[in-house]
RNA sequence: GGUCGCGUAGCUCAGCUGGAUAGAGCAUCUGCCUUCUAAGCAGACGGUCACAGGUUCGAAUCCUGUCGCGAUCACCA
């Protein structure tokens, strides 16, 4: 039983005993640092149940607590705040709990209670940018965080592999690319298929223009450069089915694949399962009838089919095109069907993709609402703001991109420099520091972004880079490394715990706050917000810290109270890693 | 124009279901490496929580309005 649970019970029964009332709920919040105690009850509420001074009150109850709770020594009041001094023997049994389970926080998955986390979802006619990394980091991270919670996870992602600019690259290989494959040019497929995709745009813009000096105008010359219009018949051609532009197709698509394996790979993200567009654009088609038959939709005079959503606020939404071809709505509600059909334990859905498509994610949740279907309920958007950079926003045509791979790259390399400058690493392998520097470069990279919330657009500046002091992932890897370097050194007697040793102020800060670590899984699971790890982290590691740095680990006076040290220090290590395998971030041995 | 989101220190961000004197880091300044790793620690400086009302014992937090920034409002995805 939680302290609060054990304290409420004793709160309760006071005030019944006191007061002759109930009471609903209590509540607690953790001591202000200026004040002395470790636990508060804020006694406020329970004036409009008791009317009476809220310092009287306090005093009544810290009294009752005193003389029936073990856990509580003493007690003072300031205004409506009851502020609780807990016992040692209470602290150390914390300390108990935590140490003897490595895997403190998490709770095991059950079978039943599933979710599905879609993410990533890219393009393949271009290479993965800082907008995709965030993404990435975002999705992989909810999904550990939702296991760590209880939850089975399937993460999946739906790749956006068919439509016109998937054409446009393809034509620009043919026309210029002279049989260039990634193995010729040593390129990652994901890039040269990238540079065929801006050759496309170079040649359609000389084209716009040379239509508009023979007197087109903008929009004119637009719809009608011959290199688009070449694009759109490819389409055509691929939607017929035409041999040789699938051929192409499929193998265009092969090496950006290839090439987003590798990104993935140093990302540190995986998949259970992929959904191709091209296979499942045309999967919603059959749910818009039973839609029409249900009402839900309406067909136009035109034959296209649509859904009214203006009794909930919204407009009306097309769902299939008079031609009775599939729009983007179309393929996301037959996706999502196909899903719950593929995995019939999943009981919610999580979609990772940017808040520009909010009002989609709404009206899809909608549609599938009104269809009919109980899972709808449990859809979730996680929606992120945009990644911007000082000079503005993000523009792939106008090269303002940052790549995925060369980020990571320069995040390793700043992490060498500083590293190298520092000499921390003087006397390892060259593996070994190499593995370092991505590890560490890959940690401030991952925590930079994990740690702002999600739906907050964040400002990233290449230039300045990441920081590596204060609170940023290095900080926290170097904090571990450091706890590794004390249990690398020391020889502890597993069994030399006693309760008597005494706790000072800054040992029962870090026992509090690892005591916080389940609660904060719980929190960021139902939140969706791997920044509440990523806080949790820091604070954790700030109150390690000034703990480490006034202390003598090592050193202590006796045997008892050396063993107690280490195994805090063990203790502290253990949860930021795990902390940190909950943000897909690495903590490295030494650094 | 309609809808949604954001607005906290010079900068980047925390602030849980309303609670005590609004917290960190960077930057600036002051101390601390002969002791387990100084990518660190201790401290100083820095705030009209965009603005105005409202709800109540109590508001950065909830409600309404105003302003500013962004997104979105396609038979594109």
């Amino acid at each position: 039983m939680s302290l609060q649970n054990s304290l409420s019970q004793h709160i309760k029964k006071a005030f019944n005993a006191l007061y002759q009332s109930d009471l609903e709920s209590i509540e607690f919040q953790a001591t202000r640092k200026d004040f002395e105690g470790d636990i508060t009850v804020v006694t406020f509420p329970m004036l409009s149940v008791v009317k009476m001074n809220p310092v009287q009150l306090g005093e009544q109850l810290g009294t009752y607590l005193v003389e029936h709770s073990e856990d509580v020594v003493s007690f003072n009041v300031v205004k409506g705040f009851l502020n609780l001094v807990l016992s040692n023997a209470y602290f150390m049994d914390v300390f108990k709990t935590i140490h003897s389970n490595p895997k403190f926080g998490f709770v095991a998955p059950s079978q039943i209670d599933a979710v599905m986390v879609e993410y990533s979802s890219p393009n393949t006619n271009k290479p993965l940018h800082l907008g995709h990394v965030r993404n990435n980091l975002l999705g992989y991270s909810v999904a550990e965080i939702l296991k760590a919670s209880g939850k089975k996870v399937y993460k999946t992602q739906i790749i956006n592999d068919r439509g016109i600019h998937i054409c446009k690259s393809m034509l620009a290989w043919q026309r210029f690319g002279e049989g260039q494959t990634p193995e010729s040019t040593a390129l990652k497929g994901d890039k040269l298929v990238g540079n065929f995709y801006v050759k496309f745009d170079k040649e359609y813009k000389k084209e716009i223009e040379a239509l508009e000096q023979k007197g087109y105008s903008t929009d004119e010359a637009k719809a009608n450069a011959p290199i688009l219009l070449d694009a759109q018949e490819m389409l055509r051609q691929w939607e017929a089915g035409d041999e040789e532009v699938v051929s192409l197709w499929k193998t265009m698509n092969q090496w950006v694949y290839n090439g987003f394996d590798v990104t993935y790979k140093n990302l540190g993200v995986d998949f259970d399962s992929y959904y191709y567009e091209s296979e499942t654009y045309l999967l919603g088609k059959s749910f818009i009838e039973e839609g029409l038959q249900k009402g839900v939709f309406f067909k136009k005079d035109d034959g296209s089919v649509w859904c009214d959503l203006s009794e909930d606020g919204l407009d009306e939404k097309i769902v299939l095109r008079a031609d009775g071809t599939a729009v983007y709505m179309t393929q996301d509600i037959g996706t999502a069907i196909q899903r719950v059909k593929d995995c019939p334990d999943i009981s919610a859905m999580v979609y990772t993709v940017g808040n520009e498509q909010d009002y989609h994610f709404k009206v899809l949740f909608l549609i599938l609402k009104k269809l009919g279907f109980e899972w709808s309920q449990n859809l979730y958007h996680l929606s992120y703001g945009m990644v911007d950079l000082p000079s503005g926003k993000m523009k792939s045509r106008e090269g303002t991109v940052v790549d995925a791979d060369d980020l990571i790259a320069e995040m390793a390399s700043t992490a060498k420099l500083i590293s190298q400058e520092l000499g921390k690493l003087d006397g390892y392998s060259e593996d070994e520091k190499n593995q370092t520097y991505t590890t560490i470069g890959l940690g401030a990279l991952k925590y930079f972004i994990l740690k702002v919330d999600p739906k907050k657009s964040i400002l990233f500046d290449p230039k300045a880079s990441v920081d590596f002091q204060g609170n940023t992932g290095p900080f926290v890897q170097y904090t571990y490394a450091r706890i590794q370097a004390i249990l690398r050194k020391a020889s502890i007697d597993e069994n030399l715990i006693s309760d008597e040793i005494k706790l000072s102020d800054k040992e029962k800060n870090i026992l509090k706050q690892l005591q916080l670590f389940p609660h904060t899984i719980q929190q960021a699971a139902s939140n969706y917000s791997p920044a509440l790890i990523a806080n949790y982290t820091y604070d954790l590691v700030k109150e390690f810290n000034s703990f480490y740095q006034n202390i003598s680990i090592l050193g202590a006076e006796n045997a008892a109270l050396m063993s107690f040290r280490v195994q805090l220090c063990s203790a502290v290590g253990t949860t930021i890693k795990n902390a940190f395998s909950l943000l897909g971030i690495q903590v490295p041995e030494r650094m």
